[in-house]
RNA sequence: GCCGAUGUAGCUCAGGGGUAGAGCACUUCCUUGGUAAGGAAGGGGUCAUGAGUUCAACUCUCAUCAUCGGCUCCA
């Protein structure tokens, strides 16, 4: 009889079972505590459910929470759960989709004429979530034909789910069942529905259907579930500190940025801490560039219009800009510059260039004017007038690679240093069935494209691919670093263009004596000030490295009789460029501390009879606690050391 | 721009159709202290803005502005 399988295990080890086994029933032949803990299986390369039976010789990886695959399926059961809670609880709700995300998952859903779900109703879908996992139904899968499908979804009145059958293949239809509801899915999914133990419905938001802002607005339904309460009350309690570091609390806290409705949104105000801090970045990255021959230059903050409709970017975005600028001069109008790369053409247009200068490297930390969407503001990542740390390369041909790969070292050095360790690389290229949101021919964008692709692999960059992401004018690599609370922001980008030097008739005379035309490249590293600071306040919850940071020590006088030698110390250490305040207020010590750790201040300095009579300083250091006495010139040599190891020399 | 929510003191927030509340911060006084909150007193609000309903609106309605979570967008 051909009644018996072999399973083999990813360790290599094989086990019989018989025929129709499914991988639930193998995991519990091993133990029952695993059968407890796995979600999801993979069979053969494929993500299974863990109820279907397995009909042939196979290979079999269990998935336990912690594997993506079984958070997936476990969420993406979760979402067909609340969809039965929404349909038990209004009849009629039509429903889109409901996948697992990274956190959890959504069901986007039409509640019908007249109905709004709104925040006061998310405990009572919770509670009816909770009633109906309880019930301990299994989740069946089966599978249907297309015309079965569109019968049932028909009669049904899903409208948006017979969309999506009408563009499914027959006979790849799967359909899952728990209690009394149905869905059109691919699962893989649970076996039942009582593993899901812990459940928080966490938000309401609009989406359009299909992503299409022409389409209808459908009401998404964000929710997170876990096998175990804990799980949950642990990131409850996460997502609570992830809170605290948002860059806008703690832009307002510390004191470095603000905004005003009378300036208007989207318009920071960097406050004297804030702005000294951004300069020290820009004096910083000045200093890296002229190490790596680049020059800097500087262009107004507004441009005729001409100049953008010579780049394109006048047809691609004149209407969603700020408003164009007239004069008494007439039919003289001007606009506020979205973009430095077209004032860095004219520049490279006013000299003329041999290929011995090649590449010409020319930077600038141009203040630019975008009009954003109002709902697309957000904080500091998303502001309608910013200043990127921009740069142009002019180079030959030839020079493309290197000069590309050089850029990506820069990043990496830079990202290093702002201890970004986990980012993302992304290569964006066009949609190639979309002509019309690019410029440029396609012979140049296939060269771009390649020039990127290679110069990325020849770096060993780990890179995703993203299709259609490219800029109008050309292919990118974008680095993405994640906020507090996973978000990812760009903040470098590496832009390969021909488009831009054919418009404006860039060119360089070569070794033939003939004029050719330079390529290319358009790349920020911080991407913008604003942006960078942002996510840098994520990343480290505000406690700055000590090179960057606005103060980078404070001196706590034990009592106001100490308040004179405290100003002596303060000299010593201005004097030697340690940025340093005092905090005489009228309060005991361990006040002082509070508030000054608080302030994320790197080093506390404590003075009192002994440090006086010593001529010392007591140094505490900024959350790690008490590091002993010492001289102020010792304690120089400690500060320098700190931002020697932090930035070099 | 779209969907939903929010807007009360510098900050975090409570309150409620009939003269505005707390904690922290701030000011003054007492206290002069040794590594994360000493004590007391005081000042501070056109309850986002504008209109409407009402004898009376901070509270109810509508509009506007801004903010938050998403969607779309992101040169």
């Amino acid at each position: 009889m051909e009644s018996i399988i072999r399973i083999t295990f990813p360790d290599g080890s094989v086990r019989e079972y018989n025929k129709g086994i499914t991988s639930y029933e193998v995991a519990r032949s091993i133990s029952p505590g695993l059968a407890a803990d796995v979600f999801a299986a993979t069979v053969n390369g494929e993500l299974w459910d863990l109820a279907r039976p397995v009909q042939g010789d196979a290979t079999l990886r269990l998935h336990k929470w912690d594997d993506p695959e079984a958070k997936h399926a476990f969420w993406h059961s979760s979402a067909h759960l609340m969809a039965e809670a929404l349909e038990s609880l209004w009849p009629g709700t039509k429903f889109g989709i409901g996948p697992a995300v990274e956190n959890g998952f959504y069901y986007d859903v039409d509640p019908g004429e007249g109905k709004v779900i709104t925040d006061s109703d998310l405990p009572l879908i919770e509670d009816k979530m909770k009633e109906l996992a309880a019930r301990n139904s299994p989740i069946i899968r089966t599978e249907v034909s297309k015309k079965e499908a569109m019968e049932l979804f028909t009669a049904k009145g899903d409208e948006y789910k017979t969309e999506l059958i009408s563009e499914l293949e027959d006979g790849t239809i799967t359909l899952y069942r728990q209690g009394n509801f149905t869905d059109l899915c691919r699962g893989p999914h649970l076996p039942n529905t009582s593993s899901i133990k812990a459940i928080k419905v966490l938000s309401l938001a609009g989406a359009y259907w299909r992503g299409d802002e022409k389409r209808k607005m459908m009401t998404r339904i964000y929710g997170i579930t876990f096998p175990k309460q804990k799980l949950l009350d642990e990131y409850m309690v996460m997502i609570e500190e992830a809170r605290k570091r948002d860059h806008r609390r703690i832009g307002k806290d510390l004191e470095l940025f603000a905004f005003s409705p009378r300036v208007g949104m989207g318009l920071p105000l960097w406050l004297p801490k804030g702005a000294d801090m951004k300069q020290r970045l820009i004096d910083f990255m000045t200093k890296v560039l002229k190490e790596r021959g680049y020059t800097m230059v500087s262009t107004p903050h507004i441009g005729n219009v001409d100049l953008y409709k010579t780049s394109g970017h006048f047809e691609k975005y004149g209407a969603d800009s700020f408003r164009p600028i007239t004069t008494p001069q007439e039919g003289e109008v001007f606009m506020l510059k979205p973009m430095n790369c077209p004032h860095h053409c004219e520049i490279f247009n006013a000299t003329p260039h041999s290929y011995r200068e090649l590449p010409v490297r020319m930077a600038e930390f141009g203040t630019v004017y975008r009009y954003e969407q109002s709902g697309e503001l957000h904080g500091l990542t998303r502001v309608r007038s910013f200043t990127q740390d921009d740069a142009h390369h002019f180079c030959r041909p030839d020079q493309l690679k290197e000069e590309f790969k050089s850029i990506i070292d820069l990043v990496q050095y830079i990202f290093k240093i702002a201890g970004f360790s986990e980012f993302t690389a992304q290569i964006s290229l066009r949609d190639p069935n979309n002509h019309e949101k690019y410029i440029g021919s396609d012979e140049n964008w296939e060269k771009a494209e390649q020039a990127i692709i290679e110069a990325a692999g020849e770096k060993n960059l780990a890179t995703t691919i993203a299709i259609g992401e490219a800029a109008f004018y050309g292919p990118k690599l974008d680095f993405m670093v994640r906020d507090a609370i996973g978000r990812k922001w760009q903040l470098g980008t590496i832009q390969v263009d021909y488009n831009l030097p054919e418009r404006f008739g860039l060119e360089y005379t070569g070794s033939d004596n003939q004029k050719h035309q330079p390529v290319m490249i358009h790349r920020a590293i911080f991407g913008s000030m604003e942006r960078f600071v942002a996510v840098l306040i994520e990343n480290t919850a505000g406690r700055f490295p000590v090179w960057l940071t606005p103060d980078q020590a404070v001196i706590l006088p034990i009592s106001e009789k100490f308040n004179e030698y405290a100003k002596t110390v303060l000299n010593i250490l201005n004097n030697s460029d340690i940025r340093t305040l005092i905090d005489d207020r009228n309060e005991k010590i361990g006040k002082k501390i509070r508030d000054n750790e608080l302030k994320r201040i790197p080093y506390l300095l404590v003075i009192g009879e002994k440090e006086v009579g010593a001529g010392t300083v007591s140094v505490r250091k900024q959350g790690e606690g008490d590091r002993g006495v010492m001289k102020p010139e010792e304690f120089i040599t400690l500060v320098k050391g700190d931002i020697n190891r932090e930035i070099g020399n």
